[in-house]
DNA sequence: TGAGAGTCAATAAT
DNA sequence: ATTATTGACTCTCA
């Protein structure tokens, strides 16, 4: 059943796509490429499917959930891989994967990560690379507390009192330390309330919200521009996963729509946001306009906009005031926040979940995989032969001299060629099947051997 | 100037 | 111990 015969004709679409594209600048300098050409030329990247395949094999490793899944368990965390392949900090990474943006909505430097994404998750010794470093470091922390640690016995007793004992940097730092803000749910809903009436409020608006809820300016200007974007990406991802299951072709289709994220618990609610148009300024769109003005009609006194919506979002958020709810009208703000959510989900789509249907490339991991790994305990570079299959060498072709283009061809390979792979993985070939499986028990055996040569650190079962 | 995109980095939450 | 969240920064761009 899992058979998926389409996908290779799809994988194949999109390997000529590929060829086709224009290769701009592959000059016969000596190095490789930099990742800023090859995000130039790469072509469009699944994003979504690209952090779903990191994450899996962040965790648990697909390399077959069967065998050998015993002891690679949980191979690395994000924090180190982050750093060494994004060269990004683990909280950067962390949203990245759970809230990856498609990339025609990236910027060329915001493509940047995932190229190394996929980068890495073709090449063959992803995994292990990384399991090095995580032993390499380890290796560190150790030699790091050793030494430590003999200090500390000296230091033990003069530590009483108040000591200064790491007079190394962190002395000056007073209140230099800026505290870090951290708004109270109140402030939060006031300024999600104030957003819902207006998503871009004018100097004068933010000022005044500042000052009712005795926030810095720079603090408030700041919410608004991060609750935007963080809005933008929330929609974003919805998109993308209603895409997918659609896809599957249910019949409520044209819906779509109304899956509000929203986990339910918080007001976090991004309701107003529907009104948004990034792309095409006119934030004074219909909806918007809608919004406001509902909003101002209800009130009554539809004057001043700004002021207004200042003044109603404090409203809300004022836990004393509470006037409350004479106005029906008022009632309705309120009620937009939480009563549909509820309501209205019979099927609640979890935004974090996904019901995967990742088009191209599902198996392909393990393909690679295991290829990869041979290659790695053979000591020979055998994905060559993936390689050597290459009908795409019209792209890298362009204009460079062999040598100096195969470099490059290799990257490129590496970031675009995974369709050739699929396409024969498709055949449905059974003896290719025990040939894998021969070869992974093979693997298997060499892994275990290799393992309890070395150190048995990483190997946590 | 101000918007958006990317990130950092402190700190919350698991 | 990791991962998630989020206010603030840094850059571009217009």
């Amino acid at each position: 059943a899992p058979e998926s015969p389409m996908s290779s004709s799809e994988s194949v679409k999109s390997l000529t796509e590929l060829v086709q594209q224009p290769c701009p600048a592959i000059e016969t300098s000596h190095s490789a490429l930099s990742i800023q050409e090859l995000v130039a030329m790469s072509p469009e990247l699944d994003t979504y499917g690209i952090t779903k395949r990191v994450k899996e094999v962040l965790t648990d490793n697909n390399l077959g959930k069967s065998l050998y899944s015993h002891f690679l368990t949980k191979i690395v965390c994000q924090r180190l891989f982050g750093e060494t392949i994004l060269g990004l900090t683990q909280g950067s990474v962390s949203d990245l994967l759970a809230r990856p943006k498609p990339w025609h909505k990236l910027s060329l430097k915001g493509r940047e990560p995932f190229v190394r994404m996929q980068l890495w998750l073709n090449d063959p010794n992803n995994v292990e690379k990384l399991m090095d470093m995580k032993r390499m470091e380890k290796k560190a922390y150790m030699k790091r507390r050793h030494s430590s640690v003999s200090d500390s016995q000296s230091c033990e007793s003069s530590s009483a009192g108040i000591d200064y004992s790491q007079g190394a940097s962190p002395q000056p730092q007073h209140q230099l330390k800026k505290p870090r803000v951290v708004l109270a749910p109140e402030e939060k809903e006031a300024l999600k309330r104030a957003y819902q009436q207006k998503p871009y409020p004018s100097p004068k608006t933010i000022e005044e919200l500042a000052t009712q809820l005795n926030l810095k300016t720079s603090t408030v200007i700041n919410w608004f521009h991060n609750y935007r974007s963080r809005i933008r990406r929330e929609l974003f991802i919805e998109e993308i996963q209603a895409g997918s299951q659609s896809q599957a072709g249910s019949s409520d289709s044209p819906s779509a729509r109304s899956s509000r994220a929203a986990h339910s618990s918080e007001g976090d609610s991004c309701d107003g946001v529907d009104a948004e148009g990034p792309p095409d300024g006119k934030p004074s769109g219909p909806e918007a306009d809608e919004l406001s003005s509902a909003a101002a009609k209800s009130q009554g006194g539809p004057a001043e906009p700004a002021f207004e919506a200042g003044e109603e979002a404090l409203r809300g958020a004022r836990p004393s005031e509470r006037a409350e709810p004479e106005g029906l009208e008022d009632t309705d703000d309120e009620g937009r926040l939480r009563a549909p959510r509820q309501s209205s989900l019979p099927a609640p789509p979890r935004p974090g979940d996904a019901p995967e249907t990742l088009p191209n490339s599902a198996t392909e991991g393990d393909a690679s995989t295991s290829a990869a790994s041979t290659s790695v305990l053979t000591g020979e570079s055998s994905y060559k032969s993936k390689e050597s299959s290459e009908k795409i060498s019209s792209v890298p072709s362009t204009s460079s001299t062999p040598a100096a283009g195969s470099q490059k061809a290799n990257s490129l390979q590496s970031l675009f060629g995974f369709s050739e792979a699929a396409s024969s993985r498709n055949t449905r070939d059974s003896s290719l099947r025990k040939k894998k499986a021969a070869n992974l028990n093979n693997i298997i055996h060499r892994l275990e051997k290799a393992a309890s040569r070395e150190e048995a650190v990483e190997w946590e079962f």
